[in-house]
DNA sequence: CGGTTTTAGGAACGATCGTTCTTGACTGAT
DNA sequence: ATCAGTCAAGAACGATCGTTCCTAAAACCG
């Protein structure tokens, strides 16, 4: 069956979670892929088909193996406060970038991204047992929290805040 | 002096603001802004000398311009539902991109950026008297609120839910 | 072994990128 | 009326983009 590979796929779709989690899709050039990923063109190409298909692969990974475990956590939630720091400590890099910068000129990351965040919402919902748009205003919280680069300060004095209101 | 300019350069940068907003900086080409913003390639460079250029701009005249009348109104906001409408209602596309995708890559953008986020910050807290960790929560929530792009029905459901509060 | 498949390495493709240059028409100031 | 400076229109630059092709070495199968 001919020779083996020499990379390990599912390294090299992980490494480009990190890749495209990290700059804007047009910034990550396949270059750029082929050299921090491991893998030879050729093989990018003969394995994950184009850049968009490796970077939806990529996509779908996350969501598979960074977001499901945190919807997972997420469900033993009992209050807002640690909802909000469950969600504020993982890593979301990738869905937070191509929630604002490919969904809107990729329809099937569109798809992805916002089934993911209505999973997200829906999760929060039932856990806090609150309304589906106050759970998707939560989830908007730590995401803006997410955007702002300096989680820490802003999530803690906000769970510090939600944990006096109960 | 020569032959007078063509076009209005004041309506040159409000364009390239709102196509900035639309879509990644470098899923903008110089084709585009040259067909959308009425300007001949020569004029564009001899205006603003390079794509950085006009961009650095044109954030810089949607702080100005867009940002800069969202202090003002916060400014006399006396809840936090009230900040809250403010925020999610305000044309911050540009802003919100330039955080997440170009702030990473350009340290000019990224100065710009925190600088009006803080300033945000430093404005709701002020106006209704809390912490600044917490206006900075109410900052995130609002950013988070827009990205996920149907503004109206979460902001609505968080602005009913903080009111009950106080 | 021989045959086949897939790898690695790298050159090369056309297309598009941001930027500059060329040409000539136009207009305001001298 | 002349001149200087800017304009519009578009060709053209080198660089880089995503993608394909070519060649040869490597490793599995029979």
């Amino acid at each position: 069956m001919g020779r083996p590979r020499a990379f390990d796929e599912d390294e090299v779709v992980r490494a480009a979670v990190t890749l495209f989690g990290g700059r804007a899709y047009d910034g990550v050039s396949v270059d750029d892929l082929v050299s921090h990923l491991g893998v030879h063109r050729n093989s990018l190409y003969k394995a994950f088909g184009s850049k968009r298909g490796l970077y939806l692969i990529a996509l779908r990974r996350h969501l598979a193996e960074d977001v499901r475990p945190l919807l997972d956590s997420l469900a033993d939630a009992s209050d807002a406060a640690t909802a909000l720091r469950l969600v504020t400590s993982a890593d979301l890099d990738l869905l937070l970038l191509a929630a604002i910068e490919r969904a809107p000129v990729d329809e099937e990351v569109a798809a992805e991204v916002t089934a993911a965040l209505a999973a997200i919402d829906r999760v929060i919902a039932d856990a806090l047992g609150v309304p589906s748009d106050l759970a998707a205003a939560l989830t908007a919280t730590a995401l803006g929290i997410l955007l702002r680069g300096n989680p820490d300060n802003i999530a803690t004095a906000l769970a510090q805040y939600l944990s006096t209101l109960t």
